[in-house]
DNA sequence: TTTATTAAGTGCAAAAATGCACCCCCTTTG
DNA sequence: CAAAGGGGGTGCATTTTTGCACTTAATAAA
């Protein structure tokens, strides 16, 4: 049975007649007849009486009105509560923020933006990889990347800059650039080649020890002494009791972008979230390079 | 909005894959790929993610899904009462009889009809007039014609013969041979030319009086003993106290035709019902002649 | 690794639905 | 009574929808 066949029905109920119910709905009054001939040959039961004082519901028409009746309330309530709902500011959004962002920089803005737009809520997942946007399973994520993969759009808002830290404490016990062999260097497997950057090259001679597997754990192991590691300025510069390494500079590292899937630039959601985010980012422009 | 989009909307929201659900709506899978996006881009939301493990419903198109399968049900209850409808022996039928055949021929076979489906009620109307087929006033009609109008069908089922009745009590005190002058004969208007009959034309001299329109009415006014008047030989012969006017003969006249409007002739109801009134008007075919 | 297999998107031809002009019928109205 | 107006039905051109062959992409099996 098609579906569209009994919203005809009805226009054509109401209206009694072909014509009438045919400028309601925009159509040509020819193409009602044929729907609801096919209608009709689909149910195998005449619908209509075609009086000339026009279309008149027979006993079983009169039947298939109530229940289409039901049927329009019930896509009248679809209208009501879905349509253009991707254009509205309300309802769940769910990002995904490397770590560090989400508890050394991001979170007073997101703070703000869930203060901005309350019936927004934000769904924060902390997490590196790229495949959850791919997969749905977040709608937004901040990425360190140089090139986002073609399937998704958003900018970039950023690069992050990295110096060498360690605690007040463990560097008036240990001193990197007289005795370097007494230091030691915090690792981080051999993930993203961190022994190759600059910071780590200052100081060739400090020798690495230690696996920890995210820049939150590598700032807690500097603040409990444990040794030097290369951390963003941003986490850096702003925790009390860590400092940079003396002749340790802020380098430049990766680039920092807001991603979405391309299918969901049309969500206002998630455009308003990227926009205000962004926004962030450009205020956040000097905890970033660190000076 | 296109209803029969919500439609495929389940179908895939079910099936969780375009060619699933495109094989079981007997479609092809490129057709409910863009009806869909024809939906999603009417309702301005995306209904489905499309991962590569499938189509997934949103969040949004998890709502539609509750409100499209309250509408599937209310479609499957339509076809569960509607589907068919005409071609069930049960309901209403609504039939139109002359006077004569309702009270004094049929109602024994109305009787039988009713009681070998009853599931089926038959309304019976007494008319002469042609024009409640036309306005679905009634589903079948009994009527006296030569040719039926186009827009009905049905078939011939007999011919109603004529005769001349009178009371025995009227013909003891009046003798329409010998004394013509002094009966009556009972007149019906100037309806149906009933004077040029030649059941009348055989007693030229017998005055006509009264104006009864009614086969009924004269019957009932013979019985009474008011005077002479054509009568269907069905009903003058069946009646006790009643004869034929010596010299009377049978006259055929109408033919009678039992006829419905020609969509009806799919309705099983309305079929089964000529039939079977056919049958009986074959049997009572002695009856009609008047033999 | 290569090779099937399954599912989803793309360009084009066939098929179907639509709109249009025209016709008829009935009713209304001057 | 004639003419107008509102409905509804029919044949044909146009637009839209559909299906098909093909390509692409991803997963699973060999």
């Amino acid at each position: 049975m098609n579906w569209d066949n009994v919203k005809i029905f009805l226009a054509i109920a109401h209206a009694k007649g072909l014509k009438k119910a045919a400028s309601k709905l925009g159509m040509h009054h020819t193409s009602l007849a044929r729907r609801i001939k096919a209608l009709e040959e689909t149910v195998g039961t005449r619908l209509f009486d075609r009086l000339t004082s026009g279309y008149v519901l027979t006993e079983t028409g009169r039947e298939l009105f109530l229940s289409a009746t039901k049927i329009r309330d019930e896509f009248n309530a679809i209208e009501c509560d879905i349509l253009g709902k991707d254009n509205r500011l309300e309802g769940n959004i769910c990002v995904t923020i490397p770590n560090g962002f989400a508890t050394h920089l991001l979170m007073p803005d997101i703070t703000d933006f869930m203060a901005l737009y309350p019936e927004v809520t934000v769904e924060v997942n902390m997490t590196y990889a790229m495949k959850d946007l791919a997969n749905r399973e977040a709608d937004v994520a901040i990425r360190h990347a140089d090139y986002p993969p073609e399937s998704l759009a958003g900018k970039r808002v950023g690069r992050v800059y990295f110096s060498a830290y360690a605690s007040k404490l463990y560097l008036k016990d240990n001193d990197p650039l007289s005795k370097p062999e007494s230091c030691q260097w915090l690792g981080w497997g051999d993930a993203s080649e961190h022994l190759n950057w600059p910071e780590k090259k200052k100081f060739p001679l400090i020798p690495v020890r230690g696996n920890l597997y995210s820049d939150v754990l590598q700032l807690a192991a500097i603040q409990e002494g444990m040794g030097i590691a290369s951390l963003p300025c941003f986490m850096g510069d702003n925790t009390a009791g860590i400092v940079r390494v003396p002749g340790a500079d802020a380098v430049p590292r990766d680039w920092i972008w807001v991603l979405a899937h391309k299918d969901m630039m049309t969500n206002a959601k998630v455009r308003t979230f990227m926009d205000f985010i962004s926004e962030r980012f450009e205020r956040h422009a000097n905890r970033l390079t660190g000076t």
